[in-house]
DNA sequence: ACCAGTCATGAATACGTATTCAAGGCAAAG
DNA sequence: CTTTGCCTTGAATACGTATTCATGACTGGT
């Protein structure tokens, strides 16, 4: 095999320069004379150079390089945002390194020091929740880390979610315009920000109507846990007559277990309304009424903030909510007078 | 902030060592006594040291990082494989750069480099075809290669798929001993090895049955084009009494389509069988029956081969295929007399 | 024709680690 | 007590690039 690595000194001496000037031909500020330039730029096609990453960035301490990890790849939400992700930093000539992380503080600080071994010019969370002592670290190190669908309670870390507390308040209004009395909500794990906050909007919003939730059950973003929470719910005296799913990939099987397991009719018999609005709640199996999470805006919006903060200019950490509407399909009885 | 790069320096002179004594340390092969081992610990955690991992595979000419290549992120066979890959990569200390890139040479070419720049110790393409022109590059370059879930015509390079023509038989031979006489295939995309092979292994056996298919469309892998089709073949004069879709991801847009645009009864009056068994298939929404492509195992015997070829030993390349069962579910009518 | 100022270029060095080499210490073998 | 050989350690160097600095050439203005 030619295992004959090509160095930036070989095409110099190929050339008749030296290597600095080879290293200016293929570096963003370097200034040569266009005779020089091409004769290296020739030499440096015919033996098949290319610019060693590693050499380059171990000088410039820019690894060009931003860490990713992200907990649930089973949810499309993730991997539709996974890949705008891609496009976009392949756009601006970053790679990505990604690891997946179970939700557990134990993990995620072991990848986060992977990461930084790397020396990543900055991290991207993707629904996972950091300790305060984690973000003190990181900090410290000066990395910029931006949590993506994730808030944090002291905001001493940037985060770009959508605005959950305003659609749990939009689903509550449609519910409620629907003359829904019985409302029940399975929610996302409170044990992340945005199952809090979707479930706090929903129920303030209900109670401010005078109406107090059928019942509240933790979801934990599990098919299993959702599938489970169905069957309590609609085995009760009182089966709810609408049920808010903390996130579609839930509602999913919300759906699932209401009409083949349970034979319940939806939305006649009851209306399910979940939150994220991937592509499969349009998919005609499902016809989910969903909050749409604008992965598309989102992802521009955490990339714009990692960058400033890794383009320097003493960025302050800030937290971004996006709004999205709610998308009416078919899964949910509509308000009366509604075309 | 404290942007203090610690380096293997200050430990030493913390130590009262040399450098490369804390080199030692952490490295694997060094020896050095347990007295200065302790001395160069305690130092190195007081610091908070830790090895930069660029300089290191600079000098050792090993990055421990493989490249991944991925096409259809919306496929959820491919995140779960993902995952796996993920999983145990971490597990053998190397790390995943990923690249998403669309089925085109250029855009493969481009992403290869990419990697090969970043000095990755292997490269891993899902559902990627590669040209025999790149193959030859990457083998002159001695970066080993694994295509998954992808053949290679020439078989310079090393593959793992399914059993794809004997799944395609599998599939024929269950649809002929239900009894359906008018057997469509919507094949998965024909610039690609699992789609071609998997027709063939079909068409075949349907052929040595005196049975031709109803008709063979491409799909394309993709939703709507398959849903197009589903359209085109329930139109026709006489439509198809069963289809075969070259993967599950087309499959749920077939039922979809058949069963709430065209209203058309699954398995009643058309049975419908898929290829992968990703997890959606056993959804009750769909109830696929379809043909299960082990992505554990094709995911170990990936690495395997990759990891022989990355640690020398002159590993040639091979074609490995991992046979998998027909999953028999809902949605196509059984055989006679099968329980 | 003279000077200031800009530009192109190469020599030297830095980045942070691993590895080679030589030297010294020490234990075991005779 | 000597010798052989292994183990530990530090000095020097390599990895492949970018960057600083000094030098020399060249430009333009007068």
């Amino acid at each position: 095999m030619g295992a004959n690595k090509i160095t930036a000194m070989d095409v110099a001496r190929a050339a008749g320069v030296s290597q600095p000037t080879v290293s200016r031909v293929f570096s963003a500020g370097g200034s040569v004379s266009p005779a020089l330039a091409t004769k290296v730029r020739e030499a440096a096609v015919k033996l098949g150079y290319r610019p060693n990453t590693l050499a380059r960035s171990l000088t410039t301490g820019q690894s060009k390089t931003i860490g990713l990890i992200v907990a649930y790849l089973d949810n499309p939400f993730y991997t539709e945002a996974l890949e705008r992700l891609s496009r976009s930093l392949k756009e601006m000539g970053y790679n990505i390194m990604i690891f997946m992380a179970a939700n557990e503080a134990r993990d995620v600080d072991e990848v986060v020091q992977s990461l930084l071994d790397h020396q990543v010019d900055g991290i991207l969370m993707a629904s996972i929740s950091m300790s305060s002592e984690l973000t003190d670290r990181l900090a410290d190190e000066g990395v910029p880390v931006v949590l993506f669908n994730r808030g944090h309670a002291t905001a001493a870390v940037t985060s770009v979610t959508s605005a959950n507390a305003l659609g749990g308040r939009k689903v509550a209004e449609f519910l409620l315009a629907g003359d829904h009395t019985r409302i029940a909500h399975i929610s996302g794990w409170q044990g992340a920000s945005t199952g809090q906050d979707r479930l706090a909007g929903f129920v303030d919003t209900l109670e401010a109507a005078g109406l107090s939730p059928h019942s509240v059950i933790d979801g934990m973003f599990s098919r299993a846990v959702a599938a489970e929470a169905t069957r309590k719910l609609m085995t009760s005296r009182t089966p709810p007559d609408a049920i808010f799913v903390g996130n579609d990939h839930m509602a999913f099987a919300v759906l699932d277990t209401l009409r083949v397991e349970l034979g319940v009719r939806v939305p006649d018999d009851i209306s399910v309304v979940g939150y994220d609005d991937v592509a499969m709640a349009g998919w005609a199996a499902y016809d989910l009424t969903t909050v749409r999470q604008p992965a598309n805006r989102m992802v521009q919006a955490a990339l714009a903030e990692l960058m400033a903060q890794i383009n320097g200019e003493d960025h302050p950490p800030r937290t971004i909510e996006i709004d999205g509407p709610l998308i009416i399909r078919g899964s949910a009885r509509r308000p009366a007078g509604d075309i």
